[in-house]
Formats: C-alpha cells, sequence, structure tokens
DNA sequence: GCCAACGTTGGC
DNA sequence: GCCAACGTTGGC
C-alpha cells in the first residue's frame, strides 16, 4: 500500500464535499508529474492524505481511500469544462488521468500547515520544501503514521 | 494582492 | 534544443 498527499482548494472540493458525496472523482489534475503519479502508482487502497490549499488554513483535514485507479479524464475533452484541454481534443483522446476516492477518517484534530512545520519529525516531508507545488504528492509510511498518530 | 518558484509554450 | 515570456500555484 502506498501513501500520498492530495491538494484541493476547500472553495471547490473540501473534505467535507468528500463525505458527502462519498466517492468522488479527482478530476482536473493538468500536471505530468501528478498524472504519472496517479497512472502509475496509485492503486486500490491506497491511502490519501487530504489537504485543503490556497485557504483561510491551509492543512489535512482527514484521510481518503483510493477506490478506483487511473482511468481518462473526460473533463480535458469537454468544451465547457473549466479543465478543458484543447491538446486532447485535438488528439482525440484525453492525455489526463484520474482517480476515485472515499472519506475513510477524518481528523479528530485539523493538522494545519503551521502545526505540520513544528512537528521535528515531518521535517523532510515534501509538503514543507519550499516551492514544492506538487498537487500530488508521495508519502512515506512513517510520515504517514507520524500525521496519522498526531492528528487523526 | 504580493511574489517566489515552478511549469509550459512557442519562436528561433 | 534553447530560453524568454507567460501562466499557475499557493503561502502569507
Amino acid at each position: 500500500m502506498k501513501y500520498w498527499l492530495m491538494k484541493t482548494e476547500p472553495d471547490v472540493f473540501s473534505w467535507a464535499d468528500l463525505e458527502q458525496k462519498k466517492i468522488a472523482s479527482w478530476d482536473g489534475v493538468r500536471n505530468y508529474q501528478a498524472r504519472n503519479f496517479m497512472r502509475d502508482e496509485f492503486e486500490v487502497g491506497d491511502k490519501v492524505l487530504f489537504y485543503h490549499s490556497s485557504c483561510a488554513e491551509p492543512g489535512i483535514a482527514g484521510i481518503a481511500n483510493i477506490v478506483r485507479g487511473s482511468y481518462a479524464d473526460p473533463t480535458a475533452l469537454d468544451k465547457n469544462s473549466e479543465y478543458f484541454d484543447p491538446a486532447s481534443l485535438k488528439s482525440g483522446q484525453s492525455r489526463w488521468v484520474m482517480v476515485d476516492l472515499s472519506p475513510f477518517k477524518k481528523f479528530s484534530k485539523f493538522a494545519s500547515l503551521a502545526a505540520i512545520r513544528q512537528n521535528v519529525n515531518l521535517q523532510s516531508l515534501l509538503l514543507l520544501r519550499k516551492g514544492q507545488r506538487l498537487s500530488i504528492q508521495p508519502v512515506t509510511a512513517s510520515d504517514f503514521a507520524e500525521i496519522e498518530n498526531t492528528w487523526g
């Protein structure tokens, strides 16, 4: 089983939205590195730290489960979608993929970015690296355990 | 709203 | 294949 961190703007899609939907398609990823993680490495059962970004209090709200592996993201071909990708339409197929996930556990205490920063055991977390903008990041088993044990 | 740090695009 | 210009991310 692998561990990941996935960023989302809560104004667009939040942990509460995930709990309400039960199963959500993670569409709209338009970055090759992030796509390749989903396409090549994501497996059903992987665990995901659900991260709220670009908001008043950035941080991890809970843990989600991958319930379906990667498949074509159809929004790339949809002219009316904000995620429309002209290059995909031109080639006739979406070059982007998505996965499905479900809520697994809401954290008992929200793991704010500020609090994560202060944890001496999490200093190698990619999220804390300067200039790190990847919306999907791998997380080590030990970092995942530290986060779950501290805030889960 | 600012801006640093990236990623992508496109002319050459 | 280089690289300048441009666009995006995301914390603050």
